[in-house]
DNA sequence: CTGTAATCCTGCGAGC
DNA sequence: TGCTCGCAGGATTACA
């Protein structure tokens, strides 16, 4: 569910609501999300303090207050939201909702609750702040505000895979998902099963320039609801009316009115105008 | 290095 | 009305 623009709706959101709370139990639920977690690590966060909410890709991170005074390092979580996952703040008293598998109670009479019907998302613990960084670090490429024009044209025509397949790779770049995949390249008019070695300087340039410009547009409508998908503060997204070709199968192209055509690229459905996109 | 498929899950709509 | 099938914003692994 969640791309780069719904997580980072999510930690804007949470933000306010979080920032200096203090966490005063861990309640897991009795199924597991995808990442087998211990609640050993429960005892560790009980007492401390929310730091900072962050994003790294689709990564959610939260610092913590440090247990153990060490003066360079904190303990951190690490959440994923997987396809339907939900991270919301709610009054102690407000009833749960089906599929919530984790909630933190915090000092105010509210808690931060997990909600993931599909449980493919997951709740890691780290020791080290430092550790967690280096880690994601290594797993992803840069994000996508940050990454350099040379920098996207070099992993892209270094490739002979499709475009599709490239822009869901995490490691090259980090945060673009099935939905903003297929926009940015309708937007740069480049078909997503076009090889990476195969495309020009300028057709990278356009692609990262379009990548750049549908995820700051889907951050300004607080991203894409499409079933499940709600922010932090449980508003819906909004981006979602904005589609050019996410979804858009046998509708007319918004520039030449030809059918919008759905392939399997990277396993997973590509939509995509024929006639403007080569 | 590629691509493809299966896996982890639940729910929903389409089609029969 | 009820059933099966395929599909869904993701990530990881195995295998050809």
């Amino acid at each position: 569910m969640p791309e780069l623009p719904e997580v980072e709706t999510v930690v804007r959101d949470l933000r306010p609501l979080l920032a200096g709370r203090n966490i005063q139990q861990v309640i897991a639920g009795k199924q597991k999300l995808r990442r087998p977690w211990m609640p050993a690590w429960s005892q560790s966060i009980v007492g401390g303090t929310i730091q900072a909410i962050r994003r790294r890709g689709k990564w959610i991170v939260f610092d913590l207050s440090n247990a153990f005074p060490a003066p360079h390092d904190r303990p951190a979580l690490l959440l994923h939201l997987g396809m339907t996952g939900q991270l919301t703040v709610a009054e102690t008293k407000t009833p749960k909702q089906d599929h919530t598998h984790l909630i933190f109670s915090l000092d105010n009479a509210t808690e931060l609750r997990f909600r993931d019907v599909r449980r493919f998302g997951s709740a890691d613990w780290f020791a080290s702040i430092l550790a967690l960084d280096e880690y994601l670090n290594e797993k992803l490429g840069p994000e996508p505000f940050l990454m350099t024009a040379n920098e996207f044209t070099q992993s892209i025509r270094a490739s002979s895979r499709n475009l599709k397949a490239l822009l869901l790779d995490q490691a090259l770049i980090a945060g673009v998902g099935n939905i903003y995949a297929d926009e940015a390249c309708f937007l740069s008019r480049l078909h997503p099963g076009r090889l990476g070695k195969s495309l020009k300087e300028a057709d990278c340039r356009r692609l990262l320039e379009a990548i750049v410009a549908v995820l700051t547009r889907a951050i300004e409508g607080r991203g894409s609801t499409i079933k499940d998908y709600i922010g932090g503060s449980g508003l819906m997204g909004t981006y979602q009316g904005e589609f050019r070709a996410y979804g858009r199968t046998g509708e007319p192209c918004l520039n030449c009115k030809a059918p919008i055509e759905m392939e399997r690229l990277a396993g997973r459905s590509s939509h995509f105008c024929p006639k403007c996109q080569r």
